[in-house]
DNA sequence: TCTGGGGTCCTACTGCCC
DNA sequence: TCTGGGGCAGTAGGACCC
């Protein structure tokens, strides 16, 4: 373990709110809730000013509107997050080359390298949070320590907007008042059993054996916290980690009832899923399904293939081939489809006929991955199985129609220019702030998409310049 | 009006091979 | 030939993180 507190862990403070609040003036100082509109969307981030008034993120939007109904409420929109992301991390980059990201808002940074000026460390985190703040325009915070451990908590103490590091000197003083919940790998299930053998602060903790705390907590976790209770911590930086997993799940907005309904939704999860698999290496040799009921309970299937493949159709059919392994008696709210052994090369399969060698995701049929597939949706059957079900893909590219107006989208106007929805009227109409980072708070329009031209458009990045390629999302109803 | 979606990691269990 | 155990891969579920 190192002597000196030279690894920084930097946080954006309610990173998703803060960046909505930065490229949108008339929000700055108002309660911001971004995160799912849906009758089952939950809170992804909240900004300082809802947070005040109870809201915490993962909480359900209907209860955090009950708390806070003067608040703004919005969807994610990650390509403009990432762009600001790139910001943050750029900003560690310019001190070093050993950036651990952890995930879109915060990044270790080890600064071992670095020889402090003259306000020591303190010096160093608070020009670090700076340099951060002046590149990507939103508040961040700056822990540093001796270890990762150390790093983290301190950013966490450090909220909002601040700065701690924490001498070796002083890491009992800081860790041992803390409570278990705090540290990292503690959740509720094991903050209870810990409670239940009167464990609550860190000092209790350290006071327990070895065996006690792998009796109640398992092997990796005892030894884990039995290790973090004495601030014995030395993991690296690492700047690169390999990914393990891609996938994507959706919740429906009412639930699906009977095989055929919930098979008619693979193609589109899958699809979802294949756009991610193709970002992080293209093959995988496992496809996992998961489905959870109407009771909440969850299950998973999965089905692993010779070999890894890219093939979207063979991972599809696997995908199909998994649900059939499912119960599928009682309502279904959500349907995942997630690949596993994950390779950057597809092996080729040497029983396949000549021509199919190197069909990949280009040669999938035009019209999505699952048309030719040995596995099917199953048609609709007459009978009970013909409820309509909305398709998980939403539209966010070429004209805004009424339906498509959800709260937080960017649009154009020919003549009002750059704004954002705010909400779609019951009348048919779409109320819009005409507004961007640089133009000052904006004003609210009542448009009528029928009449007047709205464009759906990508989102800014904290430059003003569109960041994302205008991609048009699956849409398996186009 | 309860409970998203992207992940990682760990544990328990089973079947298979030696 | 039978049995037991170790090692490993695959599978399912769950805790946890942001």
């Amino acid at each position: 373990m190192r002597d000196e507190p030279s690894i920084a862990h930097l946080d954006a403070d309610a990173f998703f709110a803060s960046v909505e609040q930065a490229q949108r003036p008339s929000l700055r100082g108002r309660p911001v809730l971004v995160g799912g509109t849906g009758p089952r969307g939950v809170v992804a981030a909240a900004s300082y000013e809802a947070r005040s008034a109870g809201v915490r993120s993962a909480m359900s939007m209907a209860t955090a509107r009950r708390l806070c109904p003067q608040a703004t409420v919005v969807v994610p929109r990650f390509d403009a997050y990432s762009a600001f992301s790139a910001r943050i991390m750029a900003a560690l980059r310019e001190v070093t080359d050993a950036v651990e990201p952890l995930s879109i808002d915060e990044a270790f940074a080890d600064l071992r390298a670095l020889t402090p000026g003259p306000d020591g460390w303190p010096g160093v985190a608070r020009a670090l949070r700076e340099r951060a703040v002046d590149l990507a325009g939103v508040p961040v915070s700056v822990g540093m320590g001796r270890s990762k451990l150390v790093a983290k908590l301190a950013s966490a103490a450090a909220k909002p907007a601040g700065v701690v590091v924490v001498d070796p000197a002083e890491e009992d003083a800081f860790l041992l008042p803390m409570r278990v919940r705090s540290l990292w790998g503690v959740g509720p299930v094991s903050a209870e059993r810990l409670e239940r053998i009167g464990v609550r602060t860190v000092a209790d903790l350290r006071a327990q054996p070895l065996d006690t705390l792998t009796m109640v907590l398992g092997e990796a976790a005892g030894t884990g916290l039995f290790r973090v209770a004495r601030g014995w911590d030395d993991r690296p930086v690492a700047e690169t980690r390999e990914r393990k997993s891609a996938g994507a799940e959706h919740t429906f907005e009412s639930d699906l009832h009977g095989r055929a309904q919930v098979a008619a939704q693979v193609p589109a999860v899958a699809e979802q899923a294949l756009a991610r698999l193709e970002r992080h290496g293209g093959a995988a040799r496992t496809v996992t399904v998961k489905v959870r009921f109407a009771g909440f309970s969850t299950v998973s299937r999965s089905v692993t293939l010779p070999s890894p493949t890219a093939d979207a159709a063979a991972l599809v059919e696997a995908a199909g081939r998994a649900l059939d392994l499912v119960d599928l008696t009682e309502p279904v709210r959500l349907l995942g489809v997630s690949f596993h052994g994950l390779s950057e090369h597809a092996q080729l399969m040497l029983d396949l006929p000549a021509g199919a060698l190197g069909a990949g995701r280009a040669d999938a049929a035009p019209d999505g991955p699952a048309a030719d597939a040995p596995w099917t949706a199953p048609t609709t059957p007459d009978g009970e199985d013909t409820a309509e079900v909305r398709p998980v893909a939403r539209r966010r590219r070429g004209r805004l129609r009424h339906d498509d107006a959800v709260p937080g989208l960017d649009v154009t106007h020919p003549e009002h220019g750059r704004g954002w929805v705010v909400r779609a009227r019951d009348d048919g109409r779409v109320a819009i702030r005409f507004e961007t980072a640089a133009t000052g708070p904006g004003r609210q329009v009542v448009v009528d998409p029928e009449v007047d031209h709205v464009e759906l458009v990508g989102a800014l990045g904290p430059d003003g310049t569109e960041v994302a390629p205008p991609v048009e999302d699956a849409d398996p109803s186009a």
